[in-house]
DNA sequence: TATCTTGTTAATCG
DNA sequence: ACGATTAACAAGAT
């Protein structure tokens, strides 16, 4: 569950260690990842030089010679650099590089790999589409956000058109920072509780940041990101004690998916 | 075996 | 048009 601390990390990898490669071929094992025919996507990125990576929300967005290459990696995933003796047995998408290397690409369930002609980025929908990167809003931009919606809280915070980069792992522990309930219609949060949101988002997530996101996903070498289980606060800790209050955490369904409360610290 | 899970889009209904 | 809900899609763990 890559969110903003493991797409950040893998961004600045990618960045400092890609940079300057050049791709000899790639193979393609699961076709239906990419946005075009896989012929085209690998004539298209054969040769090319790999430029600097940056993130919107949950894409990784490299500039190469050639036009653009995106990876969201959807639930979950590796990007690790490798050589063909070292490829790991999972592996859906592989750039070979000239110098030896090759990059194994992996999404453990859904997951895309797409290119994009270099002026023709601003055409790629599913990142044009994206609100600001969470950690880039400041607290005026949130509240006029929050204004023109009539959702709930936690509709709000995963929809990726209004801020990208939340997912449903750290938002457990950013609503509870905030003292706020998913369920809370939008429309009712005073600004008080708008600037503890704001300050719940950048305390939710700046811990896994500096830590080079969580321990359950690997960087290009394969070790496990610094933030362990331990510094969830209550994310998937159902039954346990609230850590401010005491309360056993509750497992409660929030649409179609689940959240984690303090019951007593998140009042509706 | 049946159910759950991290993301995103599209379709549907009110 | 908007919000809510559901299903679908390429798996894997329990």
């Amino acid at each position: 569950m890559p969110e903003i601390p493991e797409i950040a990390a893998r961004a600045s990898e990618m960045n400092a260690e890609l940079r300057g490669k050049t791709i000899l071929n790639l193979e393609v094992l699961q076709p239906k990842c990419l946005n075009i025919a896989a012929g085209d996507f690998i004539t298209a990125l054969t040769g090319a030089e790999l430029k600097g990576t940056t993130y919107h929300g949950k894409w990784l967005i490299t500039e190469t010679s050639q036009g653009w290459f995106l990876l969201n990696l959807g639930m979950g995933g590796e990007i690790l650099l490798v050589t063909r003796q070292t490829l790991p047995e999972k592996r859906r998408i592989i750039l070979d590089f000239t110098d030896g290397s090759s990059l194994a690409i992996n999404f453990w369930w859904f997951g895309y790999a797409h290119y994009m002609a270099a002026d023709r980025l601003s055409e790629h929908k599913m990142t044009a589409q994206l609100g600001p990167n969470a950690m880039d809003l400041d607290v005026d931009k949130l509240r006029i956000l929050i204004k023109s919606q009539r959702t709930r809280l936690k509709t709000f915070l995963l929809d990726q058109s209004k801020i990208a980069g939340i997912g449903n792992a750290y938002i457990h522990d950013i609503l509870f920072l905030a003292r706020l309930h998913p369920l809370r219609p939008l429309a009712s949060l005073s600004e008080e509780e708008i600037a503890h949101l704001y300050q719940g988002i950048h305390a939710g997530l700046q811990p896994s940041i500096d830590k080079g996101g969580a321990f359950y996903e690997l960087n290009l070498h394969g070790q496990k990101g610094g933030f362990v289980l331990e510094e969830i606060l209550i994310g998937y800790k159902e039954g346990q004690p609230c850590p401010v209050c005491g309360t056993p955490i509750q497992k409660i369904k929030t649409g179609s998916n689940s959240s984690f409360i303090c019951a007593t610290c998140q009042v509706i």
